[in-house]
DNA sequence: AACGATTTAGTCGTGTGCGATTTAATATCC
DNA sequence: GGATATTAAATCGCACACGACTAAATCGTT
C-alpha cells in the first residue's frame, strides 16, 4: 500500500521551503545593498542586458506585470533605474539603469561566492541539480499551459529556445 | 573563464521559478476545494497529525507565526479547523480539524497523482531530486543559522575574483 | 479611414512571507 | 514571593505574487 501522502513525500514542498531557505541566506547580503531578492533578480537581468522592456523582464523571470510594475517603481524611487515610455510604441516601458544602478553591480559581485559557500556543495553537483530542476520546471509549465485532462495538446505559439 | 554571473547560472532562481511553476499547476486543483497552496500544506500537516500547536505547524513548514496566524484564521473562518487556547498553557493555541476539515481530505486525495503526472517524470527520479534538494536546504539552514558566529562573513568585492 | 481585436502596462483586491514589536502567560532567579 | 527573563501567538508594516480588470496604444481587416 502506498500510504497517505504526507509532507515528507512532497517534492513541491522541498522546492518551496528550500526557496525560502535560499532567501534567508540572501537576506543579510542583500540588505547591505538595499535590495530584496526579487529586486536583485531584476537588477541581475538588467546588468546582463540594459534597456529591456517590462514585458521582457517578466518573460525572463516568469513574473506578471502586476508584480513587476510596483517592484520596478520601487527601484526607480531608489534611484537605481529609470522608466521611459518608448517613443515608437507608447504602450511599452523601457527600463534603463542609472549610474547608481550600474554601480551597485560591483557591490553585488561578491554575493554568488557567498551563496556558493553557503550551499556547502561542489559547483558540479549544484549545476547538475539546477539542470534537473530546470527540466522539471519546463515540464510543469507545459502541464500548466496544456491544463485539462491530458489528451488535448496545446501548440505553443512560440518556440522556446532554451538553454540546458 | 567564469564570466559575469547571469540569471542562467542561478540555482536559487531555478528553485524560485520552479516553486512558482508548481503553484500554477496546483492552483486549478486547489481552487476546486477552496484552498491556497500554503493552506493546503497546513491541512496536509493536520491530516497527518491533528491537534498540533501553531508553533509545531510552523516548525514543520518553516513558517513564522506572523505568517501562520492569519492563514490559520482564514481556515477557521472557512470552517475547516478550530483554534483553541490550551488550558494548561494559555500561551499556546491548539489547532484541531472540524468534520469538514477532515472531509476535504478525500477531495484532495487525487491531487498528488495529478501533480505527479504534471511532472512527467518517474517517481524514482523525483524522489532522488527531492533528496538532493532536502540536503541543500539543510545546508542552507545551517549557513543561515551559523552565519553570524561562523567563519564566513560578507566578502568584499575585491577578493571576489578568485571565486568563480 | 473606421472600428473591432490585440497588446502592453498599470491598478486593485486577496493572500502570503517575514522582521520588529507587542501582549499575555509561564518559568526562573534571588 | 516578587521581580525578571523567557516563551507563544498575535499585530503591524512592507514587499511580493497573481488573477481580474482597466486604459491606452497599435494592429488588422475591410
Amino acid at each position: 500500500m502506498p500510504g497517505a501522502p504526507t509532507l515528507e513525500h512532497f517534492l513541491c514542498f522541498a522546492l518551496y521551503s528550500t526557496s525560502h531557505a535560499f532567501n534567508r541566506v540572501y537576506k543579510p547580503l542583500l540588505d547591505a545593498i538595499g535590495l530584496t531578492y526579487p529586486q536583485y533578480l531584476v537588477m541581475t537581468v538588467l546588468w546582463e542586458q540594459d534597456g529591456l522592456l517590462v514585458g521582457q523582464i517578466g518573460e525572463k523571470l516568469a513574473l506578471e506585470s502586476s508584480t513587476l510594475t510596483p517592484l520596478i517603481k520601487r527601484l526607480e524611487a531608489a534611484g537605481l533605474l529609470q522608466r521611459t515610455r518608448d517613443t515608437k510604441d507608447e504602450r511599452q516601458v523601457r527600463v534603463t539603469l542609472t549610474p547608481r544602478g550600474r554601480a551597485i553591480k560591483a557591490q553585488a559581485a561578491s554575493i554568488p561566492a557567498c551563496i556558493l559557500e553557503a550551499t556547502g556543495q561542489a559547483p558540479e553537483q549544484l549545476m547538475r541539480l539546477k539542470g534537473d530542476i530546470d527540466a522539471l520546471r519546463n515540464q510543469l509549465e507545459q502541464a500548466a499551459q496544456g491544463g485539462r485532462s491530458g489528451s488535448s495538446r496545446v501548440i505553443t505559439p512560440r518556440e522556446e529556445t532554451e538553454h540546458g
